[in-house]
DNA sequence: TGACAATAGTTTAAGTTTAAACTATTTTTA
DNA sequence: TAAAAATAGTTTAAACTTAAACTATTGTCA
């Protein structure tokens, strides 16, 4: 299979909308979340903190699916911002707990909502119950053959 | 609904596995794209222009679905290593075409077949050729759906 | 127990992303 | 045609991403 074939590979040609769809989720709920002062990963990180009594930046790192080292920088603008606060962890020095303060909340309280509001016409006009479903256990099975780490 | 129920919304339950597959998908690539001294955003551009005279930069945004002002620092690290040059378009005082030199045409010989065959069997062992198709249509329809301005 | 491995979080450096502004050059239109 | 609008590419600044290395601390096991 010569290289100009391989554009047209039927497998490889679900990339594109893959790439073009994820950017376009993406970026509707963009603007509402900078209108709050607020970047896409730290709204991540606001809204998994919301509703718990916070965590470690490990299981930050897994709940955001943000990388371990990512975090520290998005950590550190919004503790500045004194949305979100660093405390000790008994038992275990080297870990540290991550929690909103009550600004962090009532922020939560407040875009949280807002932003699944805004998002969620975009699937219910695209989809229905069905495909949505669908559609989560495809990309579940692609990520699950993907991850397998013994190639082929 | 409240902040707690937002989560367990069905229609936003395929974000997860969304971004789940896409980082699965792309991280896959990502070695094999790193071990040839390229990143992965330089490969798109290698893939892009091969087989082709060239294309302007708004041409090789779209294509490659690349920011134009990201593929300024992207393209003057490929012309550092003289994979691509740039050339004075006629008539169009504006424009560039960017173009691969030999030693980009060698390089995309090689390293465009390689990346499709490594990436291929990921797919073909999680979908069927129905499902890829389905998978299509339906990310089609979420990318349209997300594109219409007109919000609601 | 004491060496060694694992874990939590940070740091570094290079590259990318984004929105916004900016230069230079066409194109449109009044 | 002159002024205004559009287009191509670049630049800026702030934030994010990645891999890799690093510090500090905890766990394992011979």
């Amino acid at each position: 299979m010569d290289a100009f074939d391989l554009k047209d590979d039927p497998y490889l040609k679900v990339l594109r909308p893959l790439v073009e769809a994820y950017q376009a989720i993406f970026q509707v709920g963009d603007r509402h979340i900078r209108s709050m002062g607020l970047t896409p990963p730290q709204f991540d990180v606001i809204a998994e903190l919301g509703g718990t009594k916070g965590m470690t930046c490990v299981e930050l790192s897994h709940a955001t699916l943000l990388a371990k080292a990512s975090l520290t920088g998005i950590i550190d603008r919004l503790e500045a911002k004194e949305l979100i606060e660093r405390q000790v962890v008994p038992n275990d020095r080297r870990a540290t707990n991550i929690r909103l303060t009550r600004k962090g909340e009532n922020l939560h309280r407040k875009v949280f909502p807002a932003q699944a509001n805004l998002m969620r016409p975009y699937f219910q006009q695209a989809l229905t119950k069905q495909e949505i479903t669908a559609l989560q256990d495809m990309l579940k099975r692609l990520r699950n053959s993907c991850r397998r780490e013994t190639s082929l």
